[in-house]
DNA sequence: CCAACAATCAATCATTTGATTGACTGATTG
DNA sequence: CAATCAGTCAATCAAATGATTGATTGTTGG
């Protein structure tokens, strides 16, 4: 998708002479809905215990068993965080024996996490205090 | 980041034979505060009218009074989410005279937004029915 | 078919979130 | 310096979220 800069550069004008209250449609509008199903996905990724199953998940495909074994939290929070994932399909599942395998759905979103966990470790977080 | 696939390839053992129970320490743990800061950021992105605000910041600059044009919402509103957006260092703030204008803090969450609204508009979204 | 294990579901409850309103600060203009 | 405009702050309140527990489904192995 391209946003496009600068579609019209209003440099220094100021702009309280009603120049921009009367311009443009309320919205695109168009981008409602995409706004809507784009913020879905990266709010069932703006959690840290989801995240962290994200991560994992980016490595590779695991059942809930194996990814209650690395994280420390019992099976049912997991299940109950993968459930919301797959809602949001962000992950997909096959069945095998008693187990059942997790994946990220798509690579489209392994790169939206690789590139979320990039921002993440270089920003310098001035706000939270050396732990 | 490099995250790595297949770091160890499980194919198709049964894993109920408690090979992955005892296996690796409980987390990598080093990723815990990673996890934690992007996890604030894609849940501040997780909010389709703080999405909307970026998406039009993506184009250019942009001060209060003409988001709040652009959008339809009041302004106590906008400046509310407008704070969030800062407080978690998304976007960054310029005051010119009456005006103070906000924009993508980095390239970095320009590119975040970007791809994230790339896959939100390819997703065929089977959940929700058409409007 | 029964016992044991993997995983999900359903319901409850505390916490977090976000919208809203009115008061407040900061800058400009006459 | 008073009036006005731009924007933020603070407090309240309803709605959404997430953790937790116990019951339930699905699968394998004896």
């Amino acid at each position: 998708m391209e946003i496009g800069r600068n579609e019209d550069a209003s440099e220094d004008r100021d702009c309280s002479d009603l120049e921009h209250l009367e311009a443009k449609s309320p919205m695109p509008l168009l981008d409602q809905e995409i706004c809507k199903r784009t913020a879905a996905i990266f709010r069932a990724m703006g959690d840290a215990s989801r995240l962290q199953l994200l991560a994992l998940l980016a490595k590779r495909e695991m059942c809930v068993t194996e990814l209650t074994g690395r994280l420390s939290d019992n099976l049912p929070a997991i299940s109950q965080r993968l459930k919301l994932l797959r809602a949001e399909r962000l992950v997909s599942t096959r069945r095998q024996g008693k187990h059942i395998y997790y994946s990220l759905a798509d690579n489209h979103i392994a790169s939206l996490i690789e590139n979320g966990l990039a921002h993440g470790s270089e920003t310098d977080c001035t706000l939270c205090p050396p732990t």
